[in-house]
DNA sequence: TGGAATGTTCGGCT
DNA sequence: AAGCCGAACATTCC
């Protein structure tokens, strides 16, 4: 469920909840949806609920609650709760709540952000971009994959970003030249961009913090379309394994 | 029944 | 060293 344009979404519909609220308690009820110690909080004061990578980031007084979604994970404004949700975040009115299907995911709390993550997709310029990879040699759809390289992409929009960019996903990284790497930027931007406007994928059971699912998987060109027409060339739409995830691109469109 | 699913991480191999 | 692979984590769905 989660990648960038879902946490996006996420965080910027659970904010509006959020001005001038303070944490009265987290609740664990499963205990491997905490992530390490996670100090008193009670009183803290909410700054900002934004997005970091992948993550939902709740800024507060002293530090910031990081929520990793893994797969099936969720976050809503009141609930509801029910025989998935691992933690409630108690505020001094209202609570958040923590559902997660799988237990992929989990909260953790931090002093500041990590470091150890690449760029955000959306803020990396096409020339830092660029630079980072002709350093590479891996296959482009294990580098988008990769958070140390970008902070946010998973295998829905690593493979849509790939075919709108036209790119194949096993070309070595390295071998893009500034034409094809700012394709790939452009593309990247564009699909994001898009993504977020339509409020995120919902493939299976992804919603927002008031429970709305996202439209986006209605434009999806080939992610989950193995057997389908491209809708470009009017080919077929092939299914590969890359660094152990299901990868769809056209073969035709999409050349090595 | 087996396999795949929006993710991450660790260990081992080359 | 970098990159890749398999396995593990937990649960549902087809």
């Amino acid at each position: 469920m989660p990648e960038l344009p879902e946490a996006e979404t996420i965080a910027r519909t659970l904010a509006p909840h959020l001005d001038g609220r303070r944490v009265r308690l987290i609740r664990f009820l499963a205990l491997r949806a905490r992530r390490g110690e996670i100090p008193d909080l009670s009183g803290a004061g909410l700054h900002r609920c934004r997005r970091f990578g992948k993550q939902v980031a709740l800024e507060l007084d002293c530090g910031v609650l990081l929520v990793k979604l893994g797969m099936t994970g969720s976050l809503r404004w009141r609930g509801p709760t029910g025989p998935y949700t691992r933690a409630v975040i108690e505020l001094d009115e209202g609570w958040i709540s923590f559902d997660d299907i799988r237990q992929f995911g989990s909260i953790g709390w931090a002093r500041h952000y990590p470091q150890s993550l690449g760029p955000d997709p959306l803020e990396v310029s096409e020339e830092e971009f660029r630079s980072r990879l002709k350093r590479r040699s891996a296959r482009l759809k294990a580098l988008l994959l990769d958070q140390r390289f970008l902070r946010g992409l998973g295998n829905i929009y690593a493979d849509e970003i790939l075919f709108a960019a036209a790119l194949h996903p096993l070309t070595p990284a390295r071998r893009l030249g500034a034409e094809r790497a700012g394709r790939l930027w452009r593309a990247m931007r564009e699909v994001l961009e898009r993504a977020i406007a339509a409020g995120g994928s919902s493939i299976s059971n992804y919603v927002d913090a008031d429970g709305r699912p996202g439209r986006f998987q209605r434009f999806h060109q080939v992610y989950g379309r193995a057997g389908q027409r491209c809708p470009r060339c009017g080919g077929t739409i092939g299914r590969i394994v890359v660094a152990q995830r299901g990868t769809h691109f056209c073969a035709r469109c999409q050349r090595r």
